[in-house]
DNA sequence: GCAAGGTC
């Protein structure tokens, strides 16, 4: 093995041994460090992996795709049924590999490298994704490792960050696991206990976790809020007036009357003239808005018809396909290293953009608003490619634009609203009417979303006298609370530490995915109401935001070195043990409470004899379809049905609770070889048919 | 078949 200084003076074009090895959290970052450090950077594969390496700098750049391991309990504790849930608390944990082929190729590097740079995202959880690349790496081989850290990869940043640097912060790293850890042995433990109580098997599990149950939790509670509330009646006097021939609307000063008397007696004495008392004009300035984070995105998103997952997915191909920044990210601050300027002109020749380009690139200067938040990982989210209409489908455009119409925005001035204000006089009665106009459009020029609609008021002073052209008394009534939107939801899961910027929608789909919730805005299933009633009956501390509070305390602890990751670790165990010993006696009542519950969201009905939700399953031998109680082996009921495609309708019999069952039997051939469609037929409640069935005389 | 966290 010679060394590279050999190998380049011998004249061979690339060389694998004597390396710097760099690792990067993921593909993009290596291929982009790799152009910034190589002059000579050549892209390769090694284990079928992407490798940049340079021959003149003697290196090459890995790009990891985050985690390449996780915790798992060992194999003999796979089995829901070998272990009671509790023997989860004190099992032991080891970390299995997820990413065999990059553990492959960070193996196959490994010998040759003559020093290791870990350059993984600047975060906690970059830290442990670091380190367990350097575990992998240290295995074989003995070189030195040190830890580069940087915010953006603007040039400088990059060539500054790999000039001067540092060492992995291993505290860092154990505060992540500790929260891996945890995470495993509260979430599986849970798991499977609900899951085992409640009968749900195989993939009709019920799933516990310290992110997604307080999200259940508060949608929920609003639902509960929903339907707790209690409507009440309220009264309005809104006026019709006249301005020569322009009408405009005037309310009453009191807003709500409460009682329809007093409302009344006021409609009554109105007369057909009022006066205009007092004007009140003002501008008012209405800011920019700031760059999207990722909840920014997601929010401004839901707004216009994404679910989050949608959305997420959208700009996730957007950012593969290189239109966007990386799409996950807490930032709301450009970071002074991007050239705004550049990043605008990019859309001077754009059919759709260029006019609100070159309006922009005409300001002399661009001043970006900034958000709250300013993190040290990625950008915000802004477009860093001019792309047109044609070039994607609808889902992918109507995003990319909103990104796009962002960034302008941000750059823009604020808008200005002309906002009056007309106090008039009824037969001794105030009223008042509001206008608003858009005055100056500022940034709404180039982002038209959530636009206020603008109310006009004809030119008034004061002492003009109008015409009362009609009064209006509006009998209406208070509103329960909107349920939350799912933008509104991922708001409210970053105000309460609830996730990260990566995984909230992703929470948030976990839920619809068990059957906790349905439709959009999301509504929560008895399942999911039932499961949270358990849960907080026995084990609240999994349904609150305040376990991530804690754990988010311990952890920064731990990185300072204040606590010991083991101390946290055993402290939560025995906190869930002292869970399991208040659950564990309650196992029947949680169980049957659960499939009540479900039993409500059954498509079916609940079992007429026990109370479970009835389902469809498949006779093992020959694929025939039957009803059967989920509450098997303790009920065994079935009920036969004819074959076909079944529908349950909304029809519920009146004495089985059972929906009504429609049949439409499968198509079949005549003599002639033509096919004769099935034709639907009302068939009715399965547990009647078996009722009629039994009372037949036996035949013989 | 479990969590949450990275990323593809």
């Amino acid at each position: 093995m010679g060394s590279s200084q050999e190998s380049l003076n011998i004249g061979l074009p690339y060389c694998l041994d004597d390396m710097h090895l760099i690792i990067t959290e993921k593909h993009d970052a290596a291929s982009k460090i790799a152009s910034i450090l190589f002059q000579d950077c050549v892209a390769s594969r090694v284990n079928g992996v992407p490798v940049y390496r340079s021959n003149k700098a003697d290196a090459a750049v890995i790009g990891l795709a985050g985690h390449v391991v996780e915790l798992d309990f060992p194999p003999e504790y796979g089995r829901w049924t070998a272990h009671p849930p509790s023997a989860l608390i004190a099992a032991p944990v080891i970390t299995v590999p997820t990413k065999k082929d990059i553990i492959g190729a960070l193996e196959s590097l490994a010998p040759s490298a003559t020093r290791v740079t870990i350059a993984t995202d600047y975060d906690r959880e970059g830290e442990l994704i670091g380190v367990e690349a350097y575990n992998i790496v240290r295995r074989l081989s003995k070189a030195p490792f040190d830890r580069v850290r940087y915010s953006s990869f603007a040039r400088q940043e990059i060539l500054g960050a790999f000039s001067k640097p540092t060492s992995l912060d291993f505290s860092l790293a154990a505060a992540g696991e500790c929260r891996q850890e945890i995470d495993l042995v509260w979430g599986a433990a849970l798991t499977r206990f609900v899951s085992l109580a409640g009968n749900r098997a195989g993939k009709d599990f019920l799933s516990v976790g310290r992110v997604q149950t307080p999200l259940l939790a508060i949608i929920v509670d609003r639902e509960k809020e929903i339907q707790a509330f209690v409507s009440k009646p309220y009264w309005e006097l809104a006026a019709v007036l006249l301005k020569g021939a322009e009408a405009f609307m005037a309310r009453h000063k009191k807003g709500r009357f409460d009682n329809k008397e007093e409302a009344m007696a006021i409609y009554k004495k109105l007369g057909k003239a009022a006066t205009v008392k007092s004007i009140l004009r003002e501008s008012k300035k209405e800011p920019a808005p700031t760059p999207f984070s990722t909840t920014e995105l997601l929010k401004a998103a839901s707004a216009i018809g994404f679910s989050a997952a949608g959305a997420m997915q959208a700009a996730e191909e957007l950012y593969i396909n290189g239109r966007i920044s990386y799409p996950r990210t807490d930032n709301t601050v450009y970071p002074p290293t991007l050239d705004l300027r550049q990043a605008v002109g990019l859309f001077k020749a754009s059919p759709e953009f260029a006019q609100s380009a070159l309006e922009l690139l005409a300001q002399r200067s661009l001043v970006p608003t900034k958000g709250k938040v300013e993190s040290k990982d990625h950008p915000p989210i802004y477009p860093v490619a001019c792309a047109s209409k044609a070039q994607m489908d609808e889902r992918h455009w109507k995003l990319y634009e909103l990104v796009v119409r962002r960034f302008f925005a941000t750059l823009s001035p604020p808008c200005e609203w002309d906002v009056v204000r007309a106090e008039v006089d009824i037969s001794g009665e105030p009223f008042s009417a509001d206008g608003k106009r858009l005055s100056a459009p500022g940034w709404r020029k180039h982002y038209p979303y959530g636009m206020p609609k603008e109310e006009v008021l004809p030119p008034l002073s004061v002492g003009d006298v109008l015409a009362v052209k009609k009064i209006n008394l509006l009998e209406k009534k208070t509103e329960p609370p909107k349920r939350y939107g799912q933008g509104r939801l991922i708001e409210l899961m970053e105000k309460l530490g609830l996730g990260t910027k990566a995984t909230r929608h992703e929470a948030l789909s976990k839920l619809y995915s068990r059957g906790y919730i349905e439709g959009n805005p999301p509504k929560p299933t008895q399942t999911g109401i039932t499961l949270i009633d358990a849960l907080r009956a026995h084990a609240n501390a999994i349904t609150t935001p305040d376990m991530t509070g804690k754990l988010e305390k311990d952890m920064d602890a731990i990185a300072e070195s204040r606590l010991k990751k083991d101390d946290v670790v055993l402290e939560s165990r025995k906190m869930l043990r002292a869970i399991f010993d208040q659950l564990e006696p309650r196992r029947a009542d949680i169980g049957k409470a659960l499939r009540a519950g479900a039993a409500l969201d059954s498509d079916i009905g609940p079992c007429p004899i026990c109370g479970s939700p009835l389902v469809i399953r498949e006779t093992k031998a020959d694929r025939r379809k039957f009803i059967a109680c989920s509450g098997f082996p303790e009920c065994r009921n079935t009920y036969n049905i004819p074959p076909g495609t079944l529908k349950f309708e909304k029809k519920i019999c009146e004495k089985h609770r059972l929906h009504l069952l429609k049949v439409t039997p499968p198509s079949s051939r005549d003599k002639d070889g033509k096919t004769i469609k099935g034709k639907a037929y009302e068939y009715g409640c399965p547990a009647c048919k078996k009722e009629a069935f039994y009372a037949q005389p036996t035949q013989k």
